[in-house]
DNA sequence: TAGGCCATGTAACCGGTTACATGATTAG
DNA sequence: CTAATCATGTAACCGGTTACATGGCCTA
């Protein structure tokens, strides 16, 4: 999934201006499963108007910079739904927390233990600003990635509370016999 | 979490080839949640070995190429620990499925399912993979983090098989208001 | 008056992927 | 006979980030 087909489906479902997007993408709702930055949208933005899958007009405004409003097109509408009808990219997921519980017998307990605080803190936040975010997109999909979100992240959370114990007894155990494998 | 740490992660826990490192982050346990191929391991190997945080041995086979050894010295534990110390990057996710279930009401019916099912088709093999890899890894860790993943991609196949009703029932319902909005 | 928000845009940089080169062995 | 596995390595390329430039308004 590329910068440009994720600005296409933002401007599916509304017009909207590259600073609008890059918080929605970044911030926003969508930004629990997708990201941009400046530096890719306003390009991407560019490109699609050359392509003249979306256009764009120049709005005043009072007390503040002009804002460019870009719409999708027919044809970047098409653009989009092919893009769509491809079998989607897997989920890719990355967490240095996991690599970090994967290597807890190396590490000491207390710095386990404050990574867990932490990933909690992390887990319950993202909950948090779904429910918050959630109702400022206005596509009927948006509750239902949000249950999804809150359903995944919560057992996730419940998890390690329940079983941050477990990791906590094995953190450091391995710290002993690791001359014995250097030695080898 | 650059590709290097994650060498010293793998080396930590074990003697190991860049083919091993490779197997194991993008096939094995360990690529449910990171990844890197031969083109960024090698060189990050080679860049480890320049800075004194592993050393290697060139090992002969019978039957088959040679092959580097890679172990990690005290510097390298040093230094991999440091990295674990400072506050772990937050977890990305990435998910194009989400993106087409956010916009489903614009998707054709059959296509949402379509996506579905796919996506059920791939938490249930990314399941079974966990099962399976688990006990290829010799890390303590390695159970509680296989349990963490069979918890939240469980949980979040639950959901979608639960409700993937709902995301059909919307499917396709702002095709028609398009226009309007088109014309606005 | 300092910092944050609104708002657009560019250029340098970088981490990483893709594809290629090489080649023996083994399984189907 | 073909394809896959083992095994290491390089070079071109690319998508995207970071940082910068610009500047008015509003809030603490």
């Amino acid at each position: 999934m590329n910068v440009k087909t994720l600005c296409l489906a933002v401007l599916n479902s509304g017009n909207s201006t590259g600073y609008e997007i890059r918080k929605l993408v970044s911030e926003g709702h969508f930004s629990h499963f997708v990201d941009a930055s400046f530096g890719s949208i306003y390009p991407a933005l560019k490109s699609l108007g050359d392509d003249g899958l979306v256009t764009s007009r120049e709005e005043q405004q009072i007390g503040k910079p002009n804002r460019k409003v870009y719409s999708i097109t027919e044809l970047g509408q098409r653009e989009f739904l092919d893009a769509l009808t491809k079998p989607a990219q897997k989920d890719n997921f990355k967490s240095e927390f996991l690599l970090l519980a994967m290597c807890a017998e190396l590490i000491e307990r207390d710095l386990v233990a404050q990574a867990i605080d932490r990933q909690i803190e992390y887990l319950e936040d993202e909950i948090a600003s779904i429910d918050a975010e959630v109702r400022e997109v206005n596509m009927v999909g948006a509750d239902w990635v949000a249950d999804y979100g809150r359903t995944c992240l919560g057992s996730g959370l419940k998890y390690i509370k329940e079983n941050r114990g477990d990791l906590e007894k094995i953190a450091g155990t391995g710290l002993a016999g690791r001359q014995v494998l250097a030695a080898e």
